[in-house]
DNA sequence: AATTTATATAAACATAGATTGATGTGGAAG
DNA sequence: CTTCCACATCAATCTATGTTTATATAAATT
């Protein structure tokens, strides 16, 4: 029972629906989520945290990166996820994609400037 | 989007659950989830409300009486009620029946000992 | 009117959850 | 093997939520 309460209590706070909502369309690193909702590192990687404990979302490691996405081996939280997207206001996250896309921009330019000389690494607020 | 949040927070605690199974099968007045809890009954009250402000459940008046009963005109909490109840584990509210029906029976045959000389009263715990 | 009963509300307190700032870890590049 | 970077974790703080005790309200009985 209390496991059952934890899939909502993960679901009780607007960040984390953020965070779902940013993620409806693959998966994104942490400096993204971070970007695009302008947030401080600790603060976001304390959600991401929550959400993969209560099976929302899985991650999947690369070099330094850490990259995350909606879990949908589950039958009733692949539900949930569902309404909860659908039922968040357009206008909620114009923001957050705003700031993903000038981030992921950000990060390709630089990639095209210095590719092969210097490797990848992440662009813009990620310092 | 504070809506959405506030319907996933008012299912986040195992108390709130226990109180939307035992409405399952129809209304219930406030002393009757007491004596099911075994709770004090501001507490209950408290949840009462947070069910009711979250849109889980109605209330009926009734002289001293307030009837709680679960609330089916919105059909996306209606079907989060469904997953609820049926993920609840059978168990985990045997405790709860079994003092509910005591208290109820309690009623019953206080009622049948003094109708239509004192009129109603409530039973049992209620003092 | 005074009293009793069912429920609600308020204030004080306790606990759990979220945020922040600092530090740790592990991979990759030099 | 040292440095840098992406991310995680920790300890301290702050905030929200739940609990308790006491009191208020309102209907019904006396």
């Amino acid at each position: 029972m209390q496991n059952l309460v934890n899939v909502f209590k993960a679901l009780s706070e607007e960040t984390r629906l953020r965070i779902l909502k940013l993620l409806e369309h693959g998966e994104l690193c942490v400096c993204d989520i971070v970007a695009a909702l302008d947030m401080a590192q600790p603060k976001v990687s304390f959600h991401l945290n929550v959400l993969k404990e209560a099976g929302f979302l899985k991650d999947r490691k690369q070099g330094r990166w850490t990259h995350y996405s909606l879990d949908d081996s589950d039958f009733f939280r692949r539900f949930l996820l569902m309404s909860v997207l659908e039922r968040i206001p357009k206008d909620a996250l114009t923001e957050d994609r705003k700031r993903l896309m000038a981030f992921v921009r950000g990060k390709h330019s630089w990639d095209d400037a210095v590719r092969s000389s210097k490797g990848k690494r992440c662009a813009g607020r990620c310092k």
